[in-house]
DNA sequence: CTGAAAGCGCTTACAG
DNA sequence: CTGAAAGCGCTTACAG
């Protein structure tokens, strides 16, 4: 082992180097480098020596080193808006599947709704440490995205959600169908009164489902109906707007259609202590069908999304677009009403 | 803009370097360098000149090769589990708030409960893509975390679980008091028969609860009552136990002491499926208090660990570690009994 | 306080 | 197929 005279290191041994397997396997440095990078340059015998020489002396290449001189990082960053919604791990699970194999790391940015943690997270492409970005969130500056899919350099995918305005590379799922469905599903059990509870009204995805609830509350004749309320995803909103709709009145609603699942478990909370029985005297649709959706009281009819297919696809098309190879810009994935039983015919 | 005429390089333009900023500063690379790691070693002179040609090239320093000139990564890796278990997010923020403060990235490894993806990041500290490991889950090679720890230059921490043998770094709570305080507290409540639904059995976090359990009861003379069941910390796994204890007979448990709060939703739901009151005739407690754990049904009764102060104290200890500074090498730290609604006296 | 120079550990175009 | 050499973009001990 040999001592380092690089001051400030805290590693007492250096790591062996290439230089040491090359002289272990007397050859070059440069044969050393070819063996691992493309064995069939090399011949077998050569080969064969490195290997062992590799072994003997316990080398790992540098990566630091190697993405220097490669210009690349072999990393990917993934900005969420919040790592404690469940709705993400699947769509982790499916995103770092496909990039492991194809040699990358994936950093996850959570952002925490905080978009200067987004910008912070940006920032690591032109210092070299991610060669691309992949977005599951809109909540960052908008200029920064502008920017960036204004450059050639810039490898940028966005999954889940999208931009109204920019037209980035997106593995997205029809919001606005899915809406269609899970409100054409509620009038067909003949609910009139349905209350859309929508995530941030500026969130285009949030936009799309309200539209198709429109839509489909107007096809039925159903417009003077139409009242929309907004929470954050999270439990805790739908909990208190559920007990804001479901406060006693004439035109309480008997059918809430909620955009996350979390927020509808937490209006089956607030029907619980308001003693209204769900689904007797009120149906509630969720959104995403995360675990906890079976295992709440009632179980919670909800719309799926091909979660860890979004995040493979969106990894793919990431990585298409870092090696410059041709690639299908737009993707539409389906969704699926699964019913359970926090939904059933209106009892008037 | 210069092009680029690195072969490989994804990038057409290349981005400024250090030396186009002294370029434009008239001074040396050197003094560029120093005034961004050390200003104080600089006239303010020179010191604004950097910093207007840094604006004006639109300079950001190339990572990798500061990383590889000194010999470091200003990255943790830290190992879950299972990220789709909500239990990690506030370790993984308290953990980020306190690693970005100190200029390092958190490289979120989850193991999907494979021992060979912890072995795939451990080797990123020796190729120096990593300098310090925050183990947040047993389930890797042993061998590993041995030989890890046998090296001075390997910085490692533990938390949440920790090896019976192998003596790390830890910030823990203290397992085997907490359950002795759940046990005592369904005794007080009346239950004699008391089952615990543990996690992997071979777990030693599960164990040191287990034997809490065990010796609470003994202390009450109940040890004839003792009956451990064996989960795997997931909703469905405290289902299908749930349905199991529960099936009719005379001896069937007043109370469950779950090793997490997914496994007591799960029994919760096999309670009702057996149409079980609870809590008159079923006590549940859980473990964790995570967010889902107010909006089942009813609101279940759980031990809380502070998370977030565990994530942050073991990023500080693991920095602490990594830059050879004093620190203490074992913390626990301390839980609460939250009693909501899923626990009662016995009604026989 | 500042600069010239060496060197971190790789990779690859070039020549043989 | 293989090697000598240049160079990726920084940082820092050394000298002035």
């Amino acid at each position: 082992m040999l001592t380092t005279s690089l001051p400030g290191s805290r590693n007492i041994y250096a790591m062996p180097t290439i230089k040491d397997v090359a002289k272990a396997a007397r050859c070059s440095t440069a044969t050393v480098s070819r063996t691992l990078a493309s064995p069939e340059k090399v011949t077998e015998a050569t080969r064969e020596r490195v290997s062992r020489a590799i072994a003997e002396v316990g080398y790992a290449p540098n990566v630091a080193a190697r993405n220097l001189r490669r210009a690349e990082s072999k990393t990917i960053v993934a900005l969420l808006p919040d790592i404690s919604n469940p709705f993400f791990s699947e769509i982790i699970n499916g995103m770092e599947e496909v990039a492991h194999q194809a040699g990358y790391q994936v950093l996850i940015g959570d952002c925490e709704h905080d978009p200067a943690r987004a910008e912070a997270y940006f920032r690591l492409l032109p210092t070299n440490q991610a060669d691309g970005v992949l977005l599951l969130t809109a909540e960052v500056p908008v200029s920064l995205v502008q920017q960036a899919s204004a450059q050639t350099n810039f490898p940028l995918v966005m999954a889940c959600e999208f931009f109204a305005d920019i037209d980035l590379p997106t593995i997205t799922i029809d919001n606005y169908q899915a809406a269609r469905h899970a409100i054409d599903y509620l009038v067909s059990l003949g609910h009139r009164r349905i209350v859309t509870l929508s995530g941030p009204a500026a969130n285009p995805i949030c936009i799309e489902r309200v539209r198709g609830y429109h839509d489909t509350l107007a096809a039925h004749g159903l417009s003077d109906a139409i009242h929309v309320a907004e929470g954050d995803f999270g439990f805790r909103s739908g909990y208190l707007q559920g007990l804001t709709l479901l406060a006693p009145s004439n035109t309480r609603p008997t059918a809430i259609f909620c955009h996350s699942d979390e927020m509808a478990i937490g209006v089956l909370k607030a029907a619980r202590q308001l003693d209204i029985p769900v689904p007797e005297k009120l149906s509630v649709i969720g959104f995403d069908n995360i675990g906890f959706s079976e295992y709440c009281e009632p179980e919670l009819t909800t719309i799926s999304q091909p979660r860890t297919q979004i995040g493979q696809q969106a990894m793919r098309l990431l990585i298409s677009l870092i090696k410059n190879e041709p690639a299908v810009r737009h993707q539409t994935l389906s969704t699926q009403l699964i019913v359970r039983q926090s939904t059933g015919k209106i009892q008037s």
